[in-house]
DNA sequence: AAAGTTTCTTGAAACGTTTCAAATCGGAAC
DNA sequence: GTTCCGATTTGAAACGTTTCAAGAAACTTT
């Protein structure tokens, strides 16, 4: 790789020259700048970012870091945040953390060291994040939170309605006749999934209806975590007529879990997820689930880290941006009669309805 | 942060003691050790990757640049890598070229700058790649090429079995009585896409079963491409009766297409996808897909770029990974007797069973 | 034409590491 | 008590940039 010591010989002009001219940080005259410019081209010159990043403190890069790339809803930020960025000429450089919070830390720390412009993170464990976060006070890269806000973070923050989303899912069950709802939320630790308990359990106060404490079943984040939570759901007395899964993954699980014991979607039991993937559009019958907004999520990340980049001093903000439910045909009205397994008396209780 | 220097200082040694210190470059006897690692750990110094690549002329990153990241696909590639890479201390980084000819030369050359210990590629164009990657001869980065292989490219490669498992696939449909087998093509300028279609070509040639070319449709590897090319397919005359959709996204499009011409899979049409995505188990109705083992081509993929590491010198090596075929109910035998659209014949013979 | 301005250009320092020749140390042999 | 030798430790150079004080050039003014 030619260096620019080495555009200097060729250009005849001396290194601070060729650096005046790629950075126009100062006036070069037109016969100098052409002869730099030249050589440039003729050695298909780049410059080292390392040097570069060494000496000004600073790299073009922006690092992203992200709990879990096989779940689809993170790729779709990612993908949001990598547009924003290259449009502003840097590079996003990701990171997945792959749900381990040893990872996670690693990463951020590693990042560091790269001096990168700004870190863009969905963070996926509280206490021990926030202290490296907490350091980013004056100096280093900016951060911003996304999707998931840890306690007592001060700093920017994107993430999504994700109370109100609840809301309008378990409303709609409710509005359909369902009284006996279910839920299987993400890890409480996480903010979200926080918000999204709250949020159902919001909803089924308004409308009087009492939550058995085994029908909020916590889980992970994933198909594995929602297909045993729901196959546990499935077998109560009374049956959930309904199940809210806090996320795509979890729905897909508690969908395999529906047809594995031989019940019938929405016949038996409604269900509705949370995050709208595309490929779940597809599923048997197609989610219906509360669309979240991946791309703007990311667009809007890397949008706010580089104002704050500008201005550093800037109230810290948090955006909050709209879910919106997208029905599908895996919800319906609950079952005339719930069939029940064991007790004979609650299925005489039933029918006084 | 704090350097070397400053560490240094507060240890009482020299700079290169402590740099001796930290890499085990020498052996430095014990008192002073300590008192380095206690420096260390007091003032909480991380090493420089930047300086320290500066110096060494390679960092601990590996680049990794996949086309399109919302293809679940490449997540499970790119989990592989990242776990394989984290393994043995190295930093995958990784960056989206979203099918992007222009973004994907400028991550190569910017990775590039960065000086990383290597890059796995999974390359979407030809020719311009190809260029890049050339000038890999002796130094810099160790390449190496992932699932799509650019021609004239010498380095160290790995893919999957592509044509044979077109060939499982396809065997599979002709086994099932079906004679009016159709395929959607990924762009047939990946290797992937081309070696795919051979195996088509042959399992059919072998059963002397003649395609008609406008049963041949390129498309994009996505959704949008498959749904197109399937509305076209499934409108010919005679409609085929089974569909070999080269990778999942593009059989979600052509599950998409089917359903909204009110045609049901497998009864009118038989559907099989290649990829094997978790996600397209719970479609309905459940995908029949070629399995790629997506993790472990990643892992594979990080496994020899070490070995060149390591030993610069040794064979350019392509590994190839098997496929499997993964049953489903979109598939199905042919419809007894094929309904036609228009004709009046057509209609009078479907009778006839 | 000399002095004064303004505009360009240059050279050296600095960023935080690694590396390696040279200096120092601690003993063993004399 | 010297002299030597191998084992440690040190100091300075180098990696490829940016930055900035200072020098050189090109114009203006007188």
């Amino acid at each position: 790789m030619p260096t620019m010591n080495e555009i200097a010989r060729l250009a005849e002009v001396s290194l601070g020259t060729v650096s005046n001219v790629l950075n126009n940080s100062a006036k070069v005259r037109e016969p100098l700048r052409r002869r730099v410019m030249d050589a440039v081209a003729a050695l298909g010159y780049e410059p080292s970012e390392l040097a570069r990043g060494l000496r000004r403190d600073k790299t073009n890069m922006i690092g992203m870091i992200i709990p879990d790339i096989t779940n689809p809803f993170f790729p779709a930020v990612v993908r949001g945040a990598e547009d924003a960025a290259f449009g502003s000429g840097y590079r996003l450089v990701l990171c997945n953390a792959d749900n381990n919070q040893s990872k996670e830390i690693a990463y951020m720390t590693q990042l560091r060291t790269y001096l990168p412009t700004g870190i863009l993170v969905i963070p996926s464990n509280f206490s021990e994040m926030t202290m490296q976060l907490g350091s980013s006070k004056r100096s280093g890269p900016v951060i911003v939170c996304l999707d998931r806000m840890p306690r007592h973070w001060k700093g920017d923050t994107v993430t999504v309605a994700n109370e109100e989303g609840a809301v309008q899912a378990t409303q709609h069950l409710i509005d359909l006749g369902h009284k006996h709802i279910a839920t299987i939320t993400g890890p409480l630790h996480l903010s979200g999934a926080h918000a999204r308990l709250m949020g159902f359990r919001r909803a089924l106060k308004q409308a009087a209806i009492q939550v058995p404490m085994e029908y909020v079943q916590e889980s992970s984040f994933d198909r594995a975590g929602g297909y045993s939570a729901a196959l546990g759901l499935l077998q109560m007395q009374p049956r959930p007529t309904a199940i809210f899964a806090q996320n795509d993954m979890i729905a897909m699980g508690v969908a395999m879990a529906i047809r594995e014991l031989g019940l019938l979607c929405p016949r038996d039991v409604s269900l509705v997820g949370f995050d709208g993937l595309d490929v779940t559009e597809l599923m048997d019958p197609p989610l219906a689930s509360v669309m979240q907004p991946g791309y703007q999520l990311g667009a809007m990340g890397i949008q706010l880290l580089l104002e704050r980049v500008k201005e550093p001093d800037r109230l810290f903000r948090h955006h909050v941006l709209p879910t919106t439910l997208r029905l599908g045909a895996s919800i319906g009205p609950p079952p005339p009669v719930r069939p029940a397994k064991k007790t004979r008396s609650s299925a005489a209780t039933k029918s006084k309805k």
